[in-house]
RNA sequence: GUCCCGUUCGUCUAGUGGCCUAGGACACCGCCCUUUCACGGCGGCGACACGGGUUCGACUCCCGUACGGGACGCCA
């Protein structure tokens, strides 16, 4: 029975790189009938944060990966892990280091280890060199009940190699010597990383563990301490690393919102969408499908799929319009326009409610216009934020006039300032007032007029959308109806907010 | 510094020795459709990092070089 896990930690949002590792271990969970277990890696009380834990929960949820059995929070492990570490010690696997601490500032320690590592290669010092490795088990007791401060350390073996076989990478071995003895209790009894995953790992059951390469030359540490506490070894599967475009690591710092889950949940992205794009960087089907519904998702994921290269994910930074990556852009542009309306819906409403766009009518007397709407104008949109911003005009009366549309569709043309509201007396006698009636008679009306139906068409366009692009016009008079067009037609609004614009009167 | 991993169009990728004059998707460009913008259709631009082997034959196998990434903490 497969049962795998997600183990992030909660010390910030949630990264994409950490959302699309939890939603591999979700998919191999479903396809193989395993279950998928959630624990918080909370040990490090400093960063760790209440707020953090939620939105992955929520994250997560958003994603739509259920997770099986309760929540395991690390924390509340703590005295297995320090009791693992002391039975160790007991098997001679194990020693205390009674050094003193070294004390290490968080921001240069990648430096420090570069600037020791240096220092080894020239003096020759080798990973076996501390004095406590070899202390009397009797001696080592007597100074530890003596209060002397220590930290526990595992015994790596003088020779030899690990080894083990990554499903993504392939055979990987690293031999003893490039292992230092790491430490598994700090000398205040806090169990470290290495430790708490293997024992957590154990304790759950977990049969495959699915994580980023990052993880990977770590996880001989972590074989030696599965074979040190005499433990089954998982099977290991690592991830390709999610890139930014400059090809270096995507963090929250360089980087900010794009990379984290939460920005595309509240910049309009369908999740369905989002996952479906996630499902892709790194991993393909074996017939190239790419629009995967979530089951699909489930039927054709393999660990064979994926890849090993890193992938970039291809934001830019410097345009708005391009705020993500183009391929998560089109996705949810294609999601949100072929859909199904009831699934659409209720997101539609959340993002109407939050615009104060919303009315209760939509729900059932005005249901039918709102579902001919969303359908009509959702054609062209990229998000759910469009239809509050772009498709404003069609949910209240209070929307804004681009002034690019209007300087091209109105102004350049004067005599539409008589058109247009003799155009909205025509249209008040058209009966029923549909598309198809309504088209016939700006076509007679423009030909009466000694003008060019496109005229007409545009000039419209902007009168009652406030915009210059937007779906058939025909189509949206008629969803505007009747009382809103011939209003809007013979506004001056747009007019008047120009000159007053341009300083022009 | 040491060890590990990787390298196919701008990006995501297919490709496991002949099916590759390297396929698809996004982006970009052009044409068609059209009242606009999209959608859709058609077409275009565009890649096997480099050098050696192995082989009748290498994108595919081996070695090296370059470049990129990761790890090396009493962080996770």
């Amino acid at each position: 029975m497969v049962r795998v896990r997600f183990a992030p930690s909660p010390t910030g949002y949630l990264h994409i790189g950490a959302a699309r590792s939890a939603l591999f271990n979700w998919l191999f969970a479903r396809k193989s009938g395993g279950k998928f277990l959630l624990r918080i890696e909370d040990t490090d009380l400093q960063r760790s944060t209440e707020e953090s834990t939620r939105s992955i929960i929520e994250g997560l949820e958003w994603l739509g990966l259920d997770y099986d059995e309760e929540i395991v929070f690390q924390s509340a492990n703590a005295p297995k892990h320090r009791t693992a570490a002391n039975n160790l010690v007991a098997e001679g696997k194990a020693y205390r280091d009674f050094t003193p601490k070294e004390q290490r500032d968080d921001r240069t320690v990648k430096q420090g280890i570069a600037e020791r590592a240096r220092a080894h290669a020239a003096e020759g010092i080798d990973h076996r060199s501390n004095a406590y490795r070899d202390l009397a088990l009797e001696e080592s007791n007597r100074r530890a009940s003596a209060g002397d401060p220590f930290a526990v350390r595992l015994k790596v073996p003088v020779e030899g190699k690990t080894q083990f076989e990554d499903i993504v990478y392939g055979p990987q071995e690293r031999a003893y010597s490039e292992i230092e003895d790491l430490v598994l209790l700090r000398s205040d009894g806090h169990p470290l990383y290495n430790l708490s995953v293997v024992i957590d790992d154990i304790n759950m059951g977990i049969t495959h563990v699915i994580r980023g390469q990052d993880h990977l030359t770590n996880t001989h540490k972590q074989v030696l301490l599965y074979e040190a506490l005499g433990a089954k070894i998982p099977q290991f599967a690592h991830l390709p690393l999610i890139l930014a475009p400059n090809k270096g690591k995507l963090s929250k710092r360089k980087h900010g919102e794009v990379v984290s889950l939460t920005t595309y949940r509240d910049r309009g992205f369908v999740p369905a969408a989002f996952r479906n794009f996630l499902a892709l960087l790194g991993w393909s089907p074996p017939d190239g499908q790419e629009l995967l519904t979530k089951e699909e998702l489930v039927e054709k994921f393999s660990l064979e799929g994926i890849g090993r290269a890193n992938a970039v994910f291809n934001f830019h930074e410097d345009d708005p319009r391009r705020w993500t990556d183009d391929k998560a852009l089109w996705m949810n542009a294609e999601y949100i326009r072929t859909m199904p309306l009831d699934e659409l819906l209720p997101m539609i409403k959340s993002e109407l409610r939050s615009e104060k766009l919303w009315r209760e009518e939509y729900q059932d007397d005005e249901r039918e216009w709102l579902i001919k709407t969303v359908d009509l104008i959702r054609q062209r949109f990229f998000t759910l934020k469009d239809f509050s911003s772009q498709g404003r005009a069609y949910f209240s009366d209070d929307f804004d006039f681009d002034p690019a549309a209007v300087s091209k569709n109105l102004r350049k043309e004067p005599r539409l300032k008589e058109l247009l509201p003799a155009l909205a007396d025509r249209l008040d006698h058209v009966d029923p007032f549909d598309a198809a009636n309504i088209e016939q008679c700006l076509r007679d009306f423009a030909d009466e007029s000694g003008v060019k139906a496109g005229l007409l068409i545009n000039g419209s366009r902007t009168m009652l959308t406030g915009q210059a692009v937007g779906p058939s016009m025909f189509e949206v008079f008629e969803v505007l109806g009747r009382k809103r067009s011939i209003e809007r037609l013979r506004s001056g609004v747009p007019w008047f907010d120009l000159l007053n614009e341009l300083g022009d009167v």
